[in-house]
Parts: C-alpha cells; structure tokens; sequence
DNA sequence: ATAAAGAGTGCATAAAAATTCAAAATATTC
DNA sequence: GAATATTTTGAATTTTTATGCACTCTTTAT
C-alpha cells in the first residue's frame, strides 16, 4: 500500500501544481488513498520531496535531483529504485519501472539531456526514449544508467 | 539592508547545516541582523530557498539550481542578480559579484562543470576559477554566463 | 502457537513557516 | 520640504508541517 501511494505522490506532483499536503491529501482521495497528513509528511520526507518556491512566489511540491556529479545527473533515491531496467535498440532507449512509475520516471529522464532526445512517451511501466540516431541511445542508455544507478 | 541581510543568508546557508528559519535567525543575530521570522520566511521566499530533505531523513535549507535547458544549469534568479561580470583570462576565468556574494557564487561555480575546474578562489567580490587551458577557460566563460545570465 | 520485533498508521500535539494587518522607514513627486 | 507613494518590517495569528506515543498488523524466532 505505501509503496503504491508513494508512487501515486510522485505521479500527482508531476501533474499539478500543489502547494501543501492537504492539497495533496485531496487529490490521494480521489485516487483512492485515504490517508492522514502525517503519513503525508512522512512519504514527502521519505520521497525527499522539496516544497519549492516558484518564480510567482508561491509553493509547489516538486522531485529534486540528487546532485551533479562531474556535470552528471543523478537522481533522487526513491526514483533510482522505480528503474529496473535501461537498454538501447537502434535509436531508441527503452526504460523499464516499477508499475505505474513510467510517468514519473519520464519527466526526469526528459531534464536530463534535453537536446539529446527527440522524444518519448510513457506507458504504465514502460518508457521510450526516441534519439537521433544509434550512436546516441547509447550515450543516452549510458547517462541514464548512471543517473539512476542502473547496472 | 535588506540585501545585505539575504546576501548574508545565502552564505550561511552555504556554511552552514540550517534545519529551520528560527537557527538561521540566531546565525543571522551572531552577525549583527536581527530580524524577526516574518522577516527571514520572506527573504526565503524571494530567494527561492527550498527545504531539502537530507540523505538522513533531517531538513536544510538550500539553493536550488532553477533548472537545466539543454544540459546546461541556470541558476537562481537570486543568485544570478549577484554576478556582475564574467571574464577568461588565459587559464582563468574572473568572476565579479556584488560585495559579499562571491562565496555564495562560488559554491554554485564548482557545482556546474566540476571536471573542467582545476580550483577556485573566491575573495569578497571576486572568484578566480582555474582551469587547464586556456580553451577550456573559454568554455567555461561561457558556460558560467549563460548559467549566471550574464552578456 | 506464542512471543518478540518491526513496519506502517493515526490521533493529538508541538514545532515550524506563511500571512494578515498595521506601523515604520525609505524613496519619489510636486 | 511637505505630501504621497512604495518598500520593508514586526506582532499576532493562521496555516502548514513534523513528531511523540500508542495501536495494529505483519513477520520472524522460539
């Protein structure tokens, strides 16, 4: 059940914007979750979810990146354990996650080399990343793997 | 005094581990601000500080990069505010901000191309980045002025 | 099967952060 | 330089978020 309403989280602030738990709380109800806030606070906290301020002033829930490493990528635990699977095939890289994860996972893989990609779509737990050409699903497959800790 | 005050917060952040707008409060009073938690939840507002959650499962303050376009970092537009000029010099690039802001720079500096850094020096108003060559010192300047919205 | 240990949750509450409203302080216009 | 507007700040308050404690539900070990 956690596992899933983590997930739900990640999936929901993708969408909307929201600004506090509560609002939060709603949009978990109408999914289907009915939960308090403190468990709310709790997923956020173990999500490592970050109440940012956007450029209006005002709130919103968002997934941070973890860190850059020698001006990589890498990303937030939760979402490093959604990812099972990353390989290449011609110029496309296709992406295995947990159920229901691919969405999530898909606007993470979109920041992180934007010019790279030509575009993608997200199934239920399956995403494909559409490149230029052969060579570059590779380096994309190799950047991937190593933004989210995939072998 | 309003600027001199966030500037200051910016560095404390950057020292410091701050868990809640009430610790940097004491910081800031150690420096001879003293300024209530209105005042502090505004400047972090306009900052756009965000509350990070540790690897830890704790709390701290940071500042967040605003985002990557094409693979590049731009940093927050408060921190962007603070650079004046951005200049290569043979191997070196010369950074110049407001009075007191170049730690804080500095900070976000090395995060954005660690690997092409050799090492940075950052005084009261200036940085000095190091880099290999002299090519590379150009990369870099341009790096840092579209990450720092600098012409 | 029973006891012990651990994860997950909610209730109540504490703690932390944002906001309203009013008052200073600062800047701008005439 | 007075009058007016704008910005900055604080006190009080509300809103939001985190946490201590207790209870339940699994799982593991005896």
């Amino acid at each position: 059940m956690k596992n899933a309403r983590q997930q739900k989280i990640l999936e929901i602030i993708n969408k909307y914007d929201i600004d506090t738990q509560d609002t939060l709380i709603s949009k978990l109800k109408e999914c289907g979750y009915n939960v308090t806030q403190t468990t709310i606070s709790r997923d956020i906290n173990q999500l490592k979810l970050v109440k940012a301020v956007t450029a209006a002033g005002t709130y919103k829930y968002i997934i941070p990146d973890v860190k850059r490493e020698n001006n990589k990528t890498v990303m937030n635990s939760a979402l490093t354990e959604a990812v099972i699977k990353i390989q290449a095939a011609k110029n496309i890289v296709v992406v295995k996650t947990l159920s229901g994860m691919a969405n999530a996972i898909a606007v993470c893989v979109d920041s992180i080399n934007h010019d790279l990609i030509v575009g993608s779509v997200a199934g239920d737990d399956t995403i494909l990343v559409v490149t230029f050409d052969d060579e570059t699903a590779l380096t994309m497959e190799q950047d991937l793997k190593a933004a989210f800790k995939v072998k």
